[in-house]
DNA sequence: ATGAAAGCGCTAACAT
DNA sequence: ATGTTAGCGCTTTCAT
């Protein structure tokens, strides 16, 4: 075993409490104990053993965080943004992945609450309707979801926290973009929707853009996220001339990219036979040739947001103030990246 | 406050202690009174507190993980092999990130250790000759590197372990793809040695290959990490067109994609002006065209196995066996995966 | 099979 | 300014 504050403290001939003291509130020693105390910390490699701070202070000064998988660039950056704010805080981070599979969520979070995290940011496939989230607001435990996107309420009404873009819009947006380039039969690729809401608000931007338009929406292609390949969903979608697409809008990048290859591997010139637009706005997207236009959003930020609304949540908690006020929904503003993935079709 | 052991006891009307029997070691308790704790369990919520139990048992079944960034896919696959073996073994996962600032790996372990994991999986700058490491020899912390490759000793010399593709073997493959191909002025591009020991070790990987084949090697373009440009190098790099090389190796995929993006803001044409090969096998790299050629390491497998590792001297460490014995170094297979972005030169 | 009690490392009253 | 002590939740001897 390493040595406890104990060892400290009769190394130093001072009492255990001398020693925390030192460690929690300095200026309560005396200049020539505080010396004393530092040197058997130093001559012992005296660490404080954050587990019976922990146990004693009913905090871990950690979060847990839940996201389906890293996988996606997307969730990575999310995942860095969040480190960087909760280390930049004094925050340790622990880390689960659900592989999108709804089922493993609450198990996830299961395991964090028994380490006793303060506070969990997690990412789940459908915020609406939740047993999970319903446990963590039964337990009293704060959380903040990040990409799920709260539905726009009066001000705290659910008592809960996303911090997303604003998906629909951002969808809305990007087939626009696909609109003002001349595109009439766009058609949606995207993840499966019972895997990710973000999906289907998406989707429902999408249908928004087309109907403003007044063009007949055509019906979306769910795809197994991640999957690489699709090839018989491609094929049939190529076939009938007339209903042929001649724009993709794929709810995130790598489907969009896998996408991509696909259709180059079934002959497809790229973007002359099929223009593409992604969601997320990955950095490798701005790297590639033709650049794959898409919407940005800030994955890191959202971290970083994340990180801050959570400890804000802990913090009023602590201080036990009046329940959440302000707007539990945070939208964060996305972008549109153009690239060469999308071309203006001919006539226009 | 939760509930507690004690809560659940009293209403089941046993001692705590039959309740951690329950627990830990349920053929200790009769079957009624299991049924009565279980269901003063189920009536509370009750849900244990690791912090107590950690406290207790010397061990937090959680393992640290510290990676240079989660910026470049590679550390994020490898962050997703980790959590999956480690979720599957029952362990939790503490993650912390160095920015690639050698500095901040002292400072990241110990927080980890402070928390008291049980053991650590870390990718440090340089593994050769890093404090970092002493420190955990030096306090007996159990931990293996990823990325980081251990020179080859005779089996547990140093009694470090680590978990990497055979670094300069790799490289040289590379290199002899690009020679086969009938390159013959090829640069190599890295991430900074300093901040990278593989890259180094790539370099000499290089060497080997330009050695074997009678060629003057030619003097290392050495790169921020994750810089997006570096025009002036690459200026630099083609202004003279006898020493312009045809072909650049790059010590990672995420610099291999900047360079081709770089290049082509330059106005060339790949790569039909520059054969590009990269390092890491992205999975993105197979999706974009052309095909971004590379030596593939199987990052979710480096972590996989970087945990069953370190759970393997966790166990023997338990069981205070004598010191590990087998290998320190475990060098997994590296495959080249050949893509459009190397050309053949003409006249070959 | 079950209970009583000690103690893991630490902090925070409370006392001096 | 410093020491004494209780106790956070849990596991684990040792009794019974």
């Amino acid at each position: 075993m390493r040595p406890s504050i104990k060892q400290v403290a009769t190394l130093a001939g001072v009492s255990i409490a001398t020693v925390s003291r030192l460690l929690n509130n300095p200026g309560a020693v005396s200049a020539e104990t505080a010396e004393k105390v530092q040197r058997s910390i130093a001559q012992l490699g005296f660490r404080p053993n954050f587990t019976g701070r922990n146990l004693r202070a009913g905090s871990s000064r950690t979060i847990g965080v839940v996201l389906p998988t890293l996988a996606n660039t997307v969730f990575a950056q999310c995942l860095q943004g969040i480190e960087l704010a909760a280390r930049a805080l004094d925050y340790s981070v622990m880390f689960t992945t659900t592989e999108y599979q709804p089922a493993e969520e609450s198990d996830a979070v299961e395991l964090l609450l028994a380490h006793r995290v303060d506070g969990i940011i997690l990412t789940v496939a459908d915020a609406s309707a939740n047993a999970t989230l319903d446990l963590l607001e039964r337990e009293d435990i704060p959380f903040v979801l990040t990409y799920n996107q709260l539905p726009d309420q009066p001000a705290g009404a659910s008592g809960r926290f996303s911090v997303s873009v604003d998906n629909r819009a951002a969808a809305c947006d990007a087939v626009n973009h696909l609109l003002a380039s001349g595109h009439r039969r766009i058609r949606m690729l995207s993840g499966r929707f019972d895997a990710s809401d973000r999906a289907m608000q998406r989707y429902l931007g999408y249908l928004d853009a087309m109907g403003a338009a007044r063009l007949e929406p055509m019906p979306p292609i769910e795809l197994e996220l991640h999957t690489l390949t699709a090839a018989a969903d491609y094929q049939q979608m190529l076939s009938d001339p007339l209903l042929r697409p001649t724009a993709l809008f794929c709810s995130n990048d790598m489907l969009a990219m896998s996408a991509m290859r696909d259709l180059r591997a079934l002959g497809l010139q790229l973007p002359r036979d099929m223009s593409v637009m992604g969601f997320d706005g990955i950095p490798i997207g701005a790297l590639v040739e033709p650049v794959l236009a898409s919407v940005v959003q800030p994955s890191e930020q959202i971290g970083d947001v994340a990180v801050r609304t959570l400890l804000g949540l802990l913090e009023q908690r602590g201080g036990s103030v009046a329940p959440a006020t302000g707007a539990g929904r945070q939208v964060l503003a996305h972008s549109l990246r153009s690239g060469g993935s999308v071309s203006p079709l001919a006539g226009v």
